[in-house]
RNA sequence: GGGCGAUUAGCUCAGCCGGUUAGAGCGCGUCGCUGAUAACGACGAGGUCAGUGGUUCGAGUCCACUAUCGCCCA
């Protein structure tokens, strides 16, 4: 015996040691390496790597993105680009200290500092790479390709160094620059926290003071103003509200809202207190009976505006900011961010306690009145006590002060009212204490400067989905902040900036180089984190320049990847280096989840922009250190945006709720393959997903079993007739259902390109799955089986079983390739069985493997379209004939069928012996558009209709469904208008303007359907019943072939044994029955005892048969 | 509190520029078919298209508001 074509393929796969396989084949092969390496005639598309921490365990969230992140590199290295794949790792951060500290008991920053800041930096370096081994093996496993043996890694000196030379670059141009900035601060453990820490302290129904204030004003300028009459005895008062009295010290102004209306108001000098003095407030119009209650007496009404300007008195004493003054200080400014919701619609200020942004913008002075652990300055009493000495507050922790201030001030008769308010309010995460809102040095990069530059770039972004760029990201743009830099920590990469003592003169260091050059010292050996950089002083002009404290925002590190990975230092760096970032920038694609948008996203897109920004004359801003290389851009210029992944019950995945799904589980039961393949195809990218292991089984049974059994039909079939693939006739030379297969394959390999293009493996592997499910096997492979089993008759194949051999073989590797980026494995198999081991001159993988271009011409539209409708009344005909009663194996005389046009009925037509045969009827008889044989239904075609009738279309219906179908079928075929009456008047209905559903015949099975109508003739002759007769023996016969364990070609000597009416149709058909079931030989009589023998009946009729080998191929 | 997104059958999802009877797969029930299939086919049960209001001859689809969920920001 020859060997098999094809190695043979088992029913029962396990697709998880079928990968492992697999993997062990790539390496053996090295294709990954040569799939990079390779010549790329279009040249490179670049990947940028979102680097993961591998602090953390991966999750079945980390699958997904690594899936996507894999499937574009493999699917342009396929057309024939170069896609690097240069893996990274985030080392540096919060997360990464904060998971030392609990290791190590701390909850302040102190702790880290008496612990020794060398020591605990030791320990984040080693704490990154706690599970190393698992984002190794869960990479390898998912197939995910990327170069983790030279990967960058943040924390090393070439990183940093890198970073440095960005940050000095943004100083030289004026873009670093230092100043405050409002920060929920945590006077417990001394530290500004970050807002994920801060989101993460918030408590709801905290209860804190609600006061109003009341601040004294200058009665001469409200008369000079006209806004008090000028014999007013009574005193006037801004009435503020405020539930931090602690911050009444640093008040330096009262906020109003330009355009609403303010109210002078008649009060008791107290709340409630009906009997004694009356004093005048104001206070917003809308807010007099939220504030005062009933009775209060409106004086007067003026604009918000009219009262800017005024003066009055502080109620309590601060401190000065350094080298300030307080010029400026205590009047009223209208701003916008005053509301009318709660309160008294005038706000208090205090710029160093949480509304820095409002003094900027008037010019106020900033005053403190509590130190940032939390204690009261000396400075602060009440205006009016005795000076000299400390205040009575001092030392008090700021939120204890709260009531004594309050007290005091009720004292002095500067208090309307006090109460409490419950809000939401935040806390150290860590200890429960609250935090305060304050203003610190800070180093910002001044993104505002280029907003305009970061919504141009934002533009050309291909954004997957696409709403976020004007959504999301581009309303974030809009609203674009300077980007504060600098962080108060230990763990991350230290700023560049020294600074003499009085913090007079400071100097951004942008390399080691430029380090030595300034301390005289050889550094090659210095770790630039901290404290080890701390401790690198220099002179200059007799001063000593020492680093500021800080590190910078982690986020500032990864988006600087770019050019970090490459430890490119700009102009003085190798020409290797150089020609790397020429090469690799901006990325052709990255991929992250939606929470990155203010992350990755944001500092990718803002650190590109401001690097390649082409400078502007007009503010004198210099161009960026890359603008002489690159155009004005973005870092990246596709990213698909996806959601995230949540448990079965919607909820997120997270540790505390220990619903994190371990990918391994499903890896190791249905494989990787089928989870990337499910992730792909359950929902569009950006939409939140829900994580079922149980649709990914069901995955791998619909998609993957599926294809798995046409390629093990295929496989089978093909060893037993070896068909010579070559000889097959052309394609276009061949059946026209296989004609059909062809077109529909090349509509899809354009329909896969065209998404994968596009972003959207959502729409190719949905594409892919349904030709595999619904056309290949359903239809293709089940409706020409018989064409792959011809052999008994000796010799060769004729043409048309090559033709079938050779369409479901491109079938197969097509689908193949098509699948190759996104189930790398399955594909790999197929391929590697199917083509590379036949064919030394084809790729030794698929993933070497050229993408294929959909060859328009063996495209036929009008094919598919008929192809569909025949699908469609083979649909109707198998309804009709379970409706009927009568089972399919029985033979029905005829068929009637109508379809909705003269293509239609002519392309179905020549699809005719399809229907005949699914259908199990001797004859198709189409059913002409003027037959009167059947009635119509009429219906308007709304979307002609809608415009031109209107509101007459009630009018219309209702005529419609008086109306005779027959006569309105009649004018459409000979293309005559129909005239209606409508209330009277005539309306022409042209034959396009009216659908016809034919109705069902009287004495058929029949079913229709929008226009389509399949009609049986269940008259059953004893002819007929002979025949289905024939064809239950045939089957009972395949059974037992089956059940005697027989090979599938294996021919048979056939005894059989029958009464009645099966005795006369076995004898009418044997010939068929023979050739149905492999028989050699069928004889009339009883079998052998060696045969395997069974008795069944027939519709009534006994059937006693046995059966034996006869030949065995 | 603000922004963005989502809400269609028990579950996972389609549903175009507004148009005729809102679909698919899984699951469930009944029946049928079967020498490629771990399948397949037909039928059935299952829907207030989150809710309210509006625009329109006509709304799952467009507009406004509300609710719930997710993410981001406060």
């Amino acid at each position: 015996m020859v060997s098999a074509m094809f190695d043979e393929v088992p029913s029962d796969v396990s697709f998880p040691s079928l990968e492992k396989r697999i993997i062990e084949l790539w390496k053996e092969r090295d294709v990954f390496r040569r799939s990079v390496d390779r010549p790329a005639p279009k040249g490179d598309w670049v990947f940028f790597e979102g680097p993961p921490t591998a602090n953390g365990k991966p999750g079945v969230h980390h699958v997904i993105s690594r899936a996507y992140k894999d499937l574009f590199p493999r699917f342009k290295t396929m057309q024939g680009y170069r896609v690097g794949r240069k893996g990274g790792w985030d080392t540096h951060g919060l997360p990464v200290e904060i998971a030392v500290e609990k290791r190590l008991g701390f909850t302040n920053k102190q702790q880290i500092e008496e612990y020794g800041i060398a020591e605990f930096n030791a320990l984040c370096r080693e704490d990154v790479w706690r599970n190393i081994q698992d984002w190794n093996a869960m990479t390898e496993r998912i197939a995910f390709w990327i170069d983790l043996d030279d990967p960058y890694v943040t924390y090393t000196n070439e990183y940093i160094e890198s970073c440095w030379w960005v940050m000095k670059s943004l100083f030289d141009r004026g873009l670093l620059v230092e100043d405050y900035k409002t920060t929920w601060h945590s006077p417990s453990s001394n530290t500004t926290l970050a807002s994920h820490e801060v989101s993460l302290g918030y408590q709801e129904d905290v209860e804190d003071p609600s006061i109003y204030p009341k601040f004294p004003a200058r009665l001469a300028e409200l008369v000079e103003r006209g806004l008090v009459a000028a014999d007013e005895a009574r005193p006037v008062f801004f009435l503020a509200w405020t539930t931090t009295p602690w911050t009444l010290a640093a008040n330096v102004a009262l906020t109003v809202l330009g355009s609403a209306e303010y109210a002078l108001v008649e009060a008791p000098a107290r709340h409630g207190d009906a009997s004694g003095e009356r004093h005048l407030y104001w206070v917003a119009a809308d807010l007099v009976e939220q504030v005062f209650g009933e009775g209060a007496q409106v004086v007067r009404r003026v604009r918000g505006d009219e009262l800017v300007g005024l003066t009055y008195e502080p109620l309590l004493r601060g401190r000065v900011g350094e080298g300030a003054s307080l010029e400026g200080a205590y009047r009223v400014v209208a701003d916008g961010f005053v509301t009318l919701e709660d309160g008294t619609g005038i706000v208090h200020v205090a710029p160093a306690y949480g509304d820095l942004d409002v003094g900027r913008r008037h010019g106020l002075p900033t005053l403190f009145s509590v130190d940032l652990t939390g204690k009261v300055m000396p400075e602060v009493r009440l205006v009016g006590a005795p000076e000299g000495g400390d205040g009575p507050y001092t030392g008090v922790w700021f939120k204890d002060a709260d009531d004594r201030i309050t007290q005091d001030l009720d004292a002095a008769g500067r208090m309307y009212r006090s109460g409490t308010i419950r809000h939401a309010y935040p806390f150290n995460w860590r200890d429960d204490t609250p935090l305060m809102n304050v203003a610190k040095k800070s180093w910002y990069i001044r993104t505002t400067a280029v907003k305009d530059l970061l919504l141009a770039n934002n533009d050309a972004i291909g954004w997957h989905p696409d709403h976020v760029r004007t959504g999301r990201f581009g309303k974030w743009l809009e609203n674009n902040v300077d980007w504060a830099l600098s962080r108060e920590r230990y763990w991350g990469a230290p700023m560049p900036i020294w600074q003499n003592a009085d913090g007079s003169r400071k100097l951004c260091v942008g390399s080691v180089a430029e380090l030595e050059r300034l301390t005289g010292r050889d550094l090659s050996d210095l770790d630039l984190h901290r404290p080890y950089v701390d401790e690198v002083t220099f002179e200059l002009d007799g001063e000593t320049f020492t680093r500021v404290p800080y590190t910078v925002d982690v986020w500032f590190e990864s988006g600087a990847m770019p050019y970090a990975q490459w430890h490119y230092l700009g102009e003085r760096s190798p020409e290797h280096v150089k020609e790397q970032l020429q090469r690799n920038f901006p990325a052709d694609y990255i991929c992250e989840a939606v929470d990155q948008t203010r992350g990755w996203f944001y500092s990718l897109h803002a650190l590109g922009t401001l690097l390649t920004d082409p400078g502007d004359p007009e503010t004198g801003r210099e161009p960026g250190p890359l603008a002489h290389l690159f155009p004005p851009s973005s870092a990246f210029r596709n990213v698909n945006v996806l959601g995230h992944i949540v448990d079965e019950n919607g909820e997120k995945m997270s540790k505390s709720r220990g619903n994190v799904v371990d990918p391994w589980t499903v890896l190791d039961a249905q494989g990787a393959d089928a989870l990337r393949w499910y992730l792909y195809s359950v929902s569009p990218a950006g939409a939140t997903k829900r994580f079922s292991a149980g649709l990914v089984e069901e995955t791998l049974r619909d998609h993957f079993m599926t294809l798995w059994n046409v390629y093990g039909f295929f496989v089978l079939y093909a060893n037993l007739e070896r068909p010579d693939l070559a000889a097959a006739p052309a394609a276009a030379e061949r059946p026209l259902v296989d004609r059909w297969l062809v077109s529909r394959l090349e509509s899809l390999t354009q329909e896969v390109t065209d998404a994968l293009e596009g972003f959207d493996p959502t729409a190719a592997s949905r594409a892919l799955r349904d030709f595999v499910v619904d056309e290949l096997s359903n239809w293709y492979v089940r409706r020409n089986r018989r064409r792959f089993w011809r052999s008994g008759q000796g010799g060769g194949l004729d043409a048309d079983s090559l033709a079938a051999y050779a369409t479901l073989y491109e079938a197969l590797v097509r689908v193949a390739t098509l699948m190759a980026p996104m189930a790398p494995f399955t594909s790999e198999e197929l391929y590697q069985n199917l083509v590379a081991a036949r064919d030394p001159e084809a790729p030794d993988s698929v993933h070497l493997a050229a993408w294929p271009e959909a060859r328009a011409e063996l495209i036929d539209a009008g094919l598919e379209r008929d192809m569909r409708a025949l699908v469609r009344l083979v649909e109707l005909g198998r309804a009709a004939r379970a409706a009927s009663g009568v089972k399919l194996r029985q033979p029905l005389p005829e068929v009637l069928v109508r379809v909705r046009d003269a293509a239609e009925l002519a392309g179905v037509r020549a699809l005719a012996d399809q229907l005949r045969e699914e259908l199990n009827v001797k004859a198709v008889r189409f059913l002409a558009v003027e037959d009167t044989f059947v009635d119509y239904l009429v219906k308007p075609n709304l979307p002609r209709l809608g415009k031109r009738a209107g509101r007459l279309i009630p009018q219309l219906r209702a005529a419609l469904e008086r109306v005779d179908g027959r006569e309105v079928a009649a004018n459409v075929a000979a293309g005559r208008p129909t005239v209606l009456d409508l209330a009277g008047e005539a309306f022409e209905l042209e034959p396009e303007d009216v659908l016809l559903d034919p109705k069902s015949p009287e004495g058929y099975a029949a079913e229709e359907e929008r226009g389509y109508l399949v009609a049986l003739d269940t008259r059953v002759t004893d002819e007929l019943r002979r025949e289905g007769l024939a064809r239950d023996a045939v089957r009972l016969v395949q059974n037992a072939r089956k059940n005697a364990g027989l090979e599938v070609s294996d021919r048979i000597r056939l005894y059989v044994q029958a009464d009645g009416a099966l005795a006369q149709a076995l004898a009418e058909h044997g010939e068929t029955l023979a050739r149905e079931v492999l028989a050699v030989e069928l004889l009339n009589e009883a079998p052998p005892a060696s045969a395997h023998r069974e008795e069944g009946e027939v519709d009534g009729d006994r059937f006693a048969f046995g059966l034996e080998v006869a030949a065995r191929a």
